[in-house]
This record gives structure tokens, sequence and C-alpha cells, in this order.
RNA sequence: GGAGAGGUGGCUGAGCGGUCGAAAGCACCCGACUUGAAAUCGGGUGAGGGCAUGCGCCCUCCGGGGGUUCGAAUCCCUCCCUCUCCGCCA
């Protein structure tokens, strides 16, 4: 949520800052229905003083042992005048509220202007694109030859849009997890957390989900509603929800693996082959609460973590700020970090890391005591994929395949999987 | 699933329907004492919001929602959560 108060003092700042992402705010009509408010509540607050006073003249009155009745009939229409009141005022704030709940945060200045991801800016390269002498091939493919990738059981199971592995693929895959947590946690300083993969609204309201993306979750016939997480910022994130957070402690940093869960609704026709787009997969999810005064340096950090990742396993990517139109609904600035795919002849996106600024912790109601002031004061959240190990895998089986179906196995994790160097060759494939 | 207890400020914990936003303690801040610190003493200290934006005035908030009442932290209904015991169970 953007500051209301800022929202007040400065609707055409707002307008002018939301209009970078193509996004339409009303001021005139903002304008009115604060003005409405503003009268409503004066008007409201009137009123309950009134009644307060009066109440207090009765108890007064009762404790002197003088007549009551008197006094009771003078403010019998008032609360019925309240009532109304206080019911217009509700309409008008709810409907103020919703409105702001579906705002967009506020963009950084350093965000590339532009419309869709044509126009995100490349900031670094790191590792040379592979150059093979046979025409690469892509996941499914790979995965075939090696065995152990099922799209079809996975469709008889479920559906489109899932997959088994098993054997070392499954290995494979869950190497790279165990990877990805060990450096997260031995090398970069975040504290491993296990944590519901289903979440109410309340918290998906908190980071941003909701009310506006409805459509992109999967929700649980359970009331109250539950839905699968789309990722593990939702839980993580919400571990502060409410929260007031000693200065001492911060920051923190949150590492989580996670399954992920989405609808992808409005994808249809879209990566339909592989693994690419899934209704389920996993992710190794950082997140960091940080003092909002170095929430931009957080950013950087956080995003060469997820860097590091796929330098040590050797995998050839470019890191890409978002440009306006292509970035977050809650983020203030995002970097993308994207894996080549040999396949593809591209790069795709493997981690997004954002910086949400105060954007989440306003509604989230996530504090720190600022030791300067003594009071709560709003902190800053942020997240980064560190990294999605679907399509890590996918990226590790295109980058490392051999001429004759082999795929090398990254040597980060070779202890992981019990000392392998290939897979297609010996047991398990 | 069955039975019971409870959810109050940063924490612990009081609170006959009427100056209760809420006692007390802890923690914290300021001051005194002290060479300094500790201890002690005095004072202060919840959050969100509206109007004024000089001081200030006012509203809301005692798990969430609804109700009774002139007036609710206090009574009623309902939902959520926590704890204890029993049952079942990965």
């Amino acid at each position: 949520m953007i500051d209301p108060k800022h929202l007040r003092n400065e609707p055409e700042a707002v307008a002018a800052n939301l209009a970078r992402r193509g996004y339409v705010f009303d001021v005139a009509a903002y304008r009115a229905l604060e003005a409405q408010r503003r009268e409503l509540q004066s008007v409201t607050q009137a009123l309950q003083n009134e009644r307060n006073q009066r109440s207090k003249a009765i108890g007064a009155a009762k404790q002197r042992g003088e007549a009551i009745e008197p006094l009771k009939v003078e403010v019998a229409d008032l609360g019925d005048r309240l009532e109304q009141a206080q019911q217009r005022l509700t309409e008008v704030q709810q409907r103020l509220e919703a409105w702001q709940l579906e705002l967009p945060n506020l963009l950084d200045e350093r965000v590339p202007e532009g419309s869709d991801e044509a126009d995100n800016l490349e900031l670094r390269q790191w590792g040379g694109i592979p150059v093979f002498d046979f025409t690469p091939r892509d996941h499914v493919d790979l995965g075939a030859q090696l065995g152990g990738m099922d799209f079809e059981a996975a469709a008889r199971i479920t559906g489109s849009r899932f997959v088994t592995l098993s054997g070392d693929l499954a290995r494979l895959h869950r190497a790279l997890i165990q990877y990805m947590l060990d450096l997260h946690i031995s090398e970069h300083g975040y504290r491993e957390v296990y944590v519901p993969y289903l979440v109410n609204a309340q918290a998906l309201i908190g980071t941003g989900q909701l009310p506006k993306f409805a459509d992109d979750l999967f929700c649980i016939d359970h009331d109250p509603e539950w839905y699968l997480a789309p990722t593990a910022e939702v839980p993580v994130t919400n571990l502060v929800q409410g929260q007031i957070i000693e200065e001492h402690d911060m920051p923190l940093r949150f590492v989580s693996h996670t399954p992920c869960f989405r609808a992808e609704a409005g994808s249809y026709g879209k990566d339909t082959r592989g693994m690419i787009r899934q209704h389920q997969f996993e992710k190794v999810e950082l997140v960091q609460v940080v003092r909002p005064h170095e929430s931009w340096n957080a950013l950087e950090a956080l995003t060469g973590h997820a860097e590091a990742v796929l330098r040590r396993l050797g995998l050839p990517y470019r890191v890409v700020s978002l440009c306006s139109g292509d970035i977050g609904f809650a983020a203030a600035r995002t970097y993308d970090i994207e894996v080549w795919l040999p396949a593809q002849q591209r790069y795709r996106e493997i981690s997004s890391c954002s910086n949400f600024t105060d954007f989440q912790a306003r509604r989230l109601k996530a504090r720190w005591r600022n030791p300067e002031t003594g009071k709560p004061e709003l902190l800053h959240t942020l997240n980064g994929s560190g990294v999605a190990a679907g399509r890590c895998l996918v990226a590790i089986l295109e980058n490392y395949q051999q001429a004759d179906g082999r795929v090398a196995v990254p040597e980060v994790l070779v202890p992981y999987m019990g000392g392998r160097r290939w897979l297609g060759e010996g047991e398990g494939s």
C-alpha cells in the first residue's frame, strides 16, 4: 500500500509515478471520495464526541442520585444519527481502502521506462554462452533419453503442466535444492525456515497477491478460504506480519525451500512444452526484513546471493532491471536473473529479486522499533528466488549435455549426487 | 473428534456496565545522587486516525465480527486462535 498521507497530500505525484507502469490513477475521483471521507469523518466524530459527553453526564448524574430519565430522552435520536453517519463513513472508508489495496507500489526513479519484457535493461552478463558441435537438445528430449522425466504420467495423475521426475533426475533436483539451501545458510547468513504451504487471504493481501490477482491462485475448498502458496514469499514474509522487530535483530534473512503453486491463468499456449511453466514447482526463496535506510544495499546483496548459485553451478546468465511496464505490482525495483537455455537460444527468468520498500510492510503492519525515535516504524521487505529449482534443473540439463546424450553433473553438486559425475551412465539412469 | 481454561499495552498481569486507554510490575527514556557504573529516589513512556499544524482539541482500538445499552475491556451471540485432559493418528 502506498502511504495514505502521501496519497492525500500529493495525488498528482502518485498518479505520475503510477502512469509509468501504464496504470491510470483518477486523481479527480480520488479527491472527491477523499473529500467525502473527510467530511463524513468529521461529522461522525463530532457525534461520537457528543454521545460520549452525554453518556458521561448521565453517569455523573446517576452517581449523584439525580433522575436520569430526562437526560436519556434528550439523547434518544442521537444514536440513530450516529449510526447513519457511521454507516456512510464506513462505506466510503471501505471503498477508499479497497481502492488503495489495488494501487501498485511507487516505482523507484531508476526503473527504466518501457512497456514490456523487451524494454528491460540488461545490467550485466556472466559466463560464456556454450558452443556445441552438435545441435543441443532441449530438456524434454534429454529427459526422455535419460529417462525419469514423465509428463504423461503427471497428466494421468493430475493434468497438464505437471511433471514426474524419477531416478537420477529426481535426485539431481533434490541435490540442487540441498546445495542452494546450504550455500545461503552457511555463506550468505540466512536462517532456514519451514512454513505452511496453505495460506489465508490476509497473508496474501499482506504481500500483495490479493485482492488483485486471485485468478493466479489455487483456492482450497475450506472455510475460511485457504490458498496454495504461489511462492514462499507469502508465508515467509508474513512471519513479520503484525510484529515489531527490535533493531538488534535486524536485518532478518530467511531462506526457505517450498513448493509453489500457480494457476497460470492467462498463459494458455505459453511454454506448454516441458518444465518451464508448471502449476507446481520447487523454489528456494530468500527473504530479507531490513531497516528502511539499508534496503537498497540489501537488494544488491540479495541479488548477488542468487547470482552466486548460478556462478557456482557454472550456468551462464544475465541480470536485467525490469522496466516500468514489466515490473511486479508490489515492487519498487526488480532485478531478474535470466539463465541461458541453449535449446531456446535465449535467456529465461530463473530468479526475480525485488525491493518492496514499505509497500508490503504497510499491508502487513510489520514494523521495527527505531532507536532514534523510540517509535515503531514501518520496515522494508525484499525477496528473491535463490533460485527456482525446476528451471535450474532444465538449465543444467541443457547446458551440460554431451553429444551422446549424457549430462555432466556440475562440480559442486557431485557430493550431493553420491559422487556421481554423469547422468546417463551407470545405475540410476 | 469429545471435555475444560483462556485470549488486555514491548513483556508479565489486574480490571463491581459509567473520567478505564486501562492498576501494578518489568523493560525503556529523562533528571537527581555518584569520579563513573550499579543500587536508590523523582518524573515520563501504547498504537492508529481526524481537525488545527502554535500550544492543542477530538475520535477509534482490550483476538475478529455482530448484538444489548444513554454508555461495554466488562453482558449476549458467533467465528478464529492458544493452552490442558481424553480419543485417533503421519
